[in-house]
DNA sequence: GTCTATATTGTGATAGAC
DNA sequence: GTCTATCACAATATAGAC
């Protein structure tokens, strides 16, 4: 499958990424993988042991990409309108990359939820930090009395869910045109920014 | 499993609905499914025939959960913010009673998209009625210029999106507390609601 | 490191007794 | 209608030759 030489270990990891984020752990079996990364299922399992442990090195990689180090953004000084617009640029932008993740981590996590408590400490986003904002903003002002919680689903609701649900959107709305769920994609960074701002404004 | 006697065909769709919304299609055996039940496999290929006709007759009826006839809301008399309150109350409404289908409807959908074109006929529903009214409704100055596709989205994102994203809102959100996730769901119709509204009134 | 061959268990599905 | 027994096959995983 590859003409260069990489090292073997990464290329069944490219493949099981690529099958395992396609069709989910169940979905999946290690000759599908070993097919896709032009080995057999012998080598797959000297280099990784298991199913499981392979799997493992794919979702968290992928779970990274889910819960991205974007709150960073909010945490500058810049003005807060424009902190959520670059947030929100820069979420789907990130999305846009990779739009199988967001439901393949939802529905993994739900075949085993407990992993999202492991998953915390490893990234080094905190909540408490975003609703601290959130409030301050709304003692100065800027934005009038909502809930931060709630604020924060509703984003990234807006980011996020047009990609876990593209079958139902391209299917449903846009009359099966792949053309137009892209051209859909596209305006979406402005929309759900306009949107967003216009609904907490003062 | 069952004192009562009904119907050997529902007991085995009903534990058919409970193993496969649960679990996906590729993550259940017809064997899971006949303990839940409390007969044999045999009986089910009986009644059946195979796992694939049991899986459509789950599928579909969820379906028509995941995509309910709320529209006709929004082709009423009232009074259009109202509408929106209305539509956003009935539908998390909707969907507190099963809150495990959109995850499985968007699951399910991605690994066979061609359902969704089969389905759309089966729907009454037509988003060009959704984007005539919001249309009106900017042309009669309610509300300000907004796209209808993305509203429409947006709307249905701060719906659903919290249900398919539990284990990620409660584990990650609120410290794994499941009281506090019900609490989230129970206060999100009055929030959803409000968010919109300042989003698009003029 | 990489392969073939094989062990073992689980799967969807059917035959046939009752 | 409902069961047991069984088939054919696919799954994960390992042993052992090279």
């Amino acid at each position: 499958m590859e003409l260069v030489h990489k090292d073997t270990e990464k290329i069944i990891l490219e493949a099981a990424r690529k099958v395992f984020i396609q069709n989910g752990y169940e979905g999946t079996s290690t000759q599908h993988i070993a097919d896709e990364a032009g080995i057999n299922k012998a080598l797959l399992h000297y280099y990784f042991r298991n199913k499981d442990r392979l799997f493992e090195a794919v979702f968290m990689e992928a779970f990274t990409k889910m819960i991205p180090n974007l709150f960073v953004i909010l945490q500058t000084e810049m003005d807060f309108f424009e902190k959520i617009e670059l947030f929100v640029d820069s979420y789907i932008s990130a999305l846009q990359q990779f739009p199988q993740i967001p439901l393949f981590i939802l529905h993994e996590l739900k075949r085993n939820p407990d992993r999202v408590v492991e998953m915390i400490s490893s990234t080094g986003i905190n909540p408490a930090l975003f609703i601290a904002l959130i409030e301050k903003e709304i003692r100065n002002g800027t934005i009038r009395e909502i809930d931060p919680l709630h604020f924060l689903v509703n984003m990234l609701a807006m980011c996020i869910f047009p990609f876990a649900a593209k079958p139902m959107i391209q299917g449903f709305i846009l009359k099966n045109d792949a053309q137009e769920y892209d051209r859909f994609i596209k305006a979406r960074k402005k929309e759900v920014t306009s949107f967003i701002i216009n609904a907490i404004k003062k």
